[in-house]
DNA sequence: GCCAACGTTGGC
DNA sequence: GCCAACGTTGGC
């Protein structure tokens, strides 16, 4: 069992969207980065733990759990030249980019600030809080989930 | 909206 | 393969 932290821009889809998603389900889209994309192909287990990072907005935080329902697919966005994840680079015979599939399972009902997060001693060596940390898919250990798991109650 | 920190692109 | 220029992320 993995733990990982994804984000996401509210104003693009938030975790009431994943919520109110059909069977409470999504499909992980458009993750453009190599870094990110390797964690998916590679790391990326079913059945692993998500927390749900709300960014770029006007507190970001982690505001709920997810769960990878399907691990690693291909990304298909990427050959539809309508979507905004188009890639050309992208094709059926040479894939770039890869999806999950992500089930909603809880909306904290107190939402873990990135203030709060960094400014927690036992949380000094998260992913999120390094400086110039942009990756949207990122792991998180399994004292770093407990310890955040228990803030969120 | 600003801008620091990254990531990517492409000329050489 | 270097690196300048450009694009993106995301907190503030």
């Amino acid at each position: 069992m993995n733990y990982w932290l994804m984000k996401s821009e509210p104003d693009e889809f938030s975790i009431d969207d994943l919520k109110s998603s059909k069977h409470q389900k999504t499909a992980w889209q458009g993750i453009r980065n190599y870094q990110a994309r390797n964690f998916l192909r590679d790391g990326v287990k079913q059945n692993d733990l998500v927390f749900f990072y709300h960014s770029s907005c006007k507190e970001p935080a982690i505001v709920g759990l997810a769960e990878i329902s399907q691990a690693a697919s291909i990304d298909i966005s990427a050959f539809d030249e309508a979507s905004a994840y188009f890639d050309a680079k992208s094709t059926l015979n040479n894939p770039k980019w890869i999806q999950v599939e992500l089930h909603f399972m809880a909306k904290f009902e107190h939402p873990i600030t990135l203030k709060q997060l960094k400014a927690d001693p036992q949380l000094t060596n998260m992913v999120l809080v390094a400086k110039g940390a942009r990756l949207s898919v990122q792991p998180v250990t399994a004292d770093e989930f407990d310890h955040i798991m228990s803030l969120s109650r």
